[in-house]
DNA sequence: CCCTTTTCGTCAACAACGTGGACTTATGTA
DNA sequence: TACATAAGTCCACGTTGTTGACGAAAAGGG
């Protein structure tokens, strides 16, 4: 009965959509001319030049120089997002590091900034006192620049509580039931898993044409995936899809912290990984495994191809389920994927699944660290995008 | 990139969704004035009354009795969805029968007929052709109590190009590559896989208020499951989510014909699960298993075991990645439940997934079979009520 | 160099639709 | 019988997209 989206209409409703259809049209376009808008989205040029003097009026575009699109006939005027109009904010907070993103409409990387430091011992006030003062950092930086940030997004490793803003569990930062909603003065924010970003961030800002449907494995100490369809993030009914880490890749493995056997993330998890290659806590340790992997160190090479197996079977059960178009590999394995990903496709191809069609293409993330702060800043200018009302005066 | 759903709004747009807002209240609240249809829209009573007059025009609904429902003042003419006004044709090929049913548009049942008969041995063709007179029968049937049938969707028991309308692969049937459109005369009609009806027909038809969020697990020859979050079906990039019985639930188990080795369909599938507890084919076959467990048979109680567990396995791996707030056991699996719930809860809450919150409650249908039949002609409403438009003059 | 063609953007009249308040009708209570 | 209360309708109005005409700005042809 639940049929969720029905909602009335009325005449502003209308106009804020229409606002919206035209705001990202223009913010994927870049310059665009009225006529071309007009064309791209249906609306007759007069209703097109209304709603453009609406977003004018309220900062969010502007005139620029004369086009000339065709051959013959008056130029158009090119519309474009303002440089110094809305912002979106994204944070993280990693493992090991805490970081932010500004990015402006277009979606464009406008400030940066990556604080490493091991969170784990921490106090989560602490942490979280040293994220508001990074957002703190951006927002001024942002400004200076003439952007003013209209709301964030913050990454976070466990999962989560959004409709309250409280971590749950994140059992790699040592955090239960952590209060993260008011940690940000002054901005609106939104929290979600750092899987779920970082899958959008590979969305918006991975190599090539990415299309809107594909499974993105987070790798990292534990491993969570981002499951995207039609270029929307799939949560469940909670919030907690995709919670690849705990399938069961070897039935009488290792023990798991959740209470399990052989949970994928005790084979193929960063941790695990390292610990099952005989490389110890330093600097850099994945360098080192690179290094090994690439020397053709055996134990190194043994515990690639386990944690390429472990993951190709565990993925074949998500293709099962969830019947993704792609698969992209990302967080810890890119540098290893020469070793990784043969065994995985193979422990994929030889799992079920192969009766429906062609098993789904895995790709590699050319993104490094810090696809969920792209994500999480690029959620915020979505959101933006799809209903600029906040924005209007 | 692909930001699907932002699309213009005009104003007949506007009134089309207004008039599925109203109708879909009216037919969940089923007599209803036009003042409590503005309490619940939030429209003002002006404008029920205008969109209600417009689905009077369309004989979509009829003004009734006066209704008393405050405790003064003047009492409000209760609205009603017409008995004989437009309704929706489900119809289901399964590997050992057909049948057809018709919903009112308040999805009451009013015509329903079930045709048992082998269909393995036949010509996909012919099967089509005696569906086709099964849709026919259930028109006419419909017509004679004033219904019009407004179109139609089928359940098919496999993997399907709903885009195209084909079947591409129903291994219990023996189809590959059968079209299926155009088999129904005059009709507009939408094929879907069975496990995805089935859970509609369990959302809508289900015991108790069913939330709009679980999976249903549909066990027949093949296993399959449908994705039900926030009241939609979850599909996947292609159309073939929620294969579960392809999950791998003993890794060196039996070979499976989709190249696999020990999925779950060959321990808890219908055939296998018959098999495994030494019952030859013959009649009503399930009877005898669940007579065999009544009575404490060795061998059957063996086997409901071995697919109760396997079926928690592989369950445990759906939640991890779906997060589903509800499971429920359709298909075969009802009679059989005291024998095999047991030991699937035990899997389930073994298996990993236990860190995040309680394991998701297991229920079993109340529906006996038909629960496809009953979501196809649900699905046909359901588009009707969020669309209207085909139905106004 | 002027004139025609083509395309862009705007303007004014118009139509569709929900809103607000007044008004009528029907019921109950004092 | 008088008054309060609630349901439903009527009419003027505001918002918003559409239609068609018009002026503006460029390129090509004579």
């Amino acid at each position: 009965m639940t049929n969720s989206g029905n909602v009335p209409v009325r005449h502003a409703t209308m106009r804020v959509r229409n606002l919206a259809v035209v705001l990202e049209h223009i913010a994927r376009h870049q310059p665009v001319t009225r006529a071309r808008l007009a064309e791209l989205t249906g609306f007759t040029k007069t209703t097109v030049s209304n709603l453009v003097q609406v977003l004018d009026g309220a900062g969010l575009v502007v005139d620029g120089a004369p086009v000339h699109e065709g051959e013959r006939g008056r130029p158009g005027v090119a519309v474009s997002l303002r440089g110094d109009g809305a912002a979106g904010l994204g944070l993280e907070v990693g493992v090991d590091h805490l970081s932010a993103c500004v990015l402006d409409l277009a979606r464009r990387v406008r400030y940066r900034h990556v604080v490493t430091g091991d969170n784990r011992g921490r106090e989560p006030a602490a942490v979280l006192a040293a994220l508001a003062g990074l957002a703190d950092d951006a927002v001024a930086a942002a400004a200076g620049q003439g952007l003013t940030v209209a709301g964030a997004a913050v990454a976070l490793p466990g999962l989560l509580d959004r409709e309250n803003g409280v971590v749950r569990h994140a059992p790699n930062l040592g955090w239960t039931d952590v209060p993260v909603t008011g940690a940000l003065a002054g901005l609106r924010a939104e929290h979600d898993n750092e899987a779920n970003l970082a899958a959008l961030g590979e969305l918006w800002f991975g190599g090539g044409a990415r299309l809107g449907d594909f499974v993105h494995v987070s790798g990292e100490i534990g491993i969570g995936a981002g499951i995207v369809v039609d270029g929307r993030v799939f949560r469940g009914a909670h919030g907690f899809a995709g919670e690849l880490g705990h399938l069961v890749a070897e039935p009488s493995g290792p023990p798991c912290s959740c209470g399990g056997r052989g949970c994928l993330e005790q084979v193929a998890g960063r941790d695990a990984l390292l610990r099952a290659a005989g490389i110890p806590a330093g600097d850099a340790p994945l360098d080192v495994l690179a290094a090994r992997l690439a020397a053709g160190d055996g134990t190194a090479l043994a515990a690639a191809a386990r944690a390429g197996r472990a993951l190709g079977g565990a993925l074949a059960a998500a293709v099962n389920l969830l019947d993704p178009d792609t698969i992209v590999l990302g967080g810890v394995y890119p540098p290893l994927a020469p070793w990784i990903v043969p065994p995985l496709r193979d422990a994929l191809a030889a799992g079920p699944g192969s009766l429906r069609r062609a098993v789904p293409p895995v790709e590699v993330s050319a993104l490094a660290d810090g696809a969920a702060v792209l994500g999480a800043a690029g959620l915020v200018i979505e959101r933006l995008l799809a209903d600029p009302a906040p924005l209007l005066p």
